[in-house]
DNA sequence: GATATAAAAATTGTTGACAATCTTGTCTGG
DNA sequence: CCAGACAAGATTGTCAACAATTTTTATATC
């Protein structure tokens, strides 16, 4: 129960419905979604765990407000651990999975070329996925989902930027190519480049608000 | 409240009080701290998030079982974020932070000399603290924190192998030296011998038991 | 002894009540 | 008007009770 309570706030949270350093309140919470006191209480602890909520004692919990500075530091952990995905996908990966991951790419590209921003987030989250699955990393793919879910609105604000796509999709070129080649250290170095690029581009981001 | 609580049992389970597999009942850990089963039953979702514990709806919490695959790939995640600990720390270091590491590389020196063990864990321990000190990457400190309560017991165990205070001791003189030195890259690469050094112990160990 | 079934006991999940703490609002004096 | 004190209201933290679920025990049968 208290898990579903949970997934739902965290959904208001990524959706930005609550904002940083929103309050949130425990019988409201409860009146909204219909539940006891007790599952949102879980359901906030879960969220502080992941780093989403923060919790004082007697002073309830609030959305965490996560700086440019914080996004860009929880990217470059992001990085290292893509890299040793995209390392281990290269190594395990097999013809099945190969041709899926070509598959995808080709979405993406039709994506791309008819400029739909939306679809072509929508891939690259799958492509993503996919390595992972093909990494058959458990604990590198945990640590990595949490992570996103603290920085995922600075990654949409990152993708908007002029130009990004282009060169996001070229990354995701190369490291779908080395992947598929079987080379771990080309795939580690294109998921290398692939994250600094993204890193770059949040360093360029004005430093506005809080997500 | 319930964070001393989880802070207990946390340290029954790294101190092998409790061992894997082994239920946590609610109302018993109650009446061992003398708490309410509201505080045992947050805290034990807190060692949940920390994946320490497993609890199944309806059948309670158990202490998580980590097999010897799990704990490499674990250590696997560890490894590119000591790296990127070590590089960070390499680029930020400042004379003071310095002076004090190689105090303790001194302190570890001196402890593998006179072949004090336990020391020579407790000064190893010291020198990566420091690192994540100077290093200022929360994030990487953070997640690191959590991985190695995971494994401590195989961390012990591995560092009991016949030889290996040996290696580590260079190892660590070298990233030591690559750090003083301000050279992010060598830092990186002498952190990723020592962590594959670590790894390929894990590797070694018999498949015994759980931990 | 092994197996199946029912009952009893143990444990988890949830709730409402109340104590403790914090925040907000109101009043008074300078 | 502003600052401080105090009361009222809001919220969190905790508890005991009870419902729901699982586990253990006892009993019967083969």
């Amino acid at each position: 129960m208290h898990r579903q309570v949970a997934d739902l706030i965290r959904s208001a949270i990524m959706d930005g419905r609550y904002v940083p350093n929103q309050r949130l309140v425990e019988s409201d919470l409860a009146a909204e979604y219909g539940v006891g006191r007790a599952a949102v209480r879980a359901a906030l602890a879960d969220l502080e765990n992941e780093y989403l909520v923060v919790r004082e004692p007697n002073r309830g919990a609030r959305v965490r407000a996560i700086s440019l500075d914080e996004a860009i530091e929880i990217t470059e952990v992001r990085a290292v651990l893509e890299g040793l995905i995209a390392q281990k996908a290269a190594e395990r990966i097999d013809e099945e999975e190969a041709a899926k991951l070509k598959e995808i790419l080709e979405e993406m590209r039709a994506a791309h070329q008819r400029q739909d921003f939306l679809a072509y987030s929508q891939t690259n989250r799958a492509l993503h996925q996919h390595l992972y699955q093909v990494a058959r990393h458990e604990t590198a793919t945990r640590v990595i989902s949490n992570l996103r879910a603290q920085t995922v609105r600075y990654q949409f604000r990152a993708s908007l930027m002029p130009g990004r796509t282009d060169v996001s999709f070229a990354e995701h070129v190369a490291i779908v190519e080395a992947v598929v080649k079987r080379d771990p250290e080309a795939a580690h170095a294109a998921m290398k480049a692939h994250m600094e690029s993204v890193i770059t581009t949040l360093r360029k981001m004005p430093k506005e608000g809080l997500y």
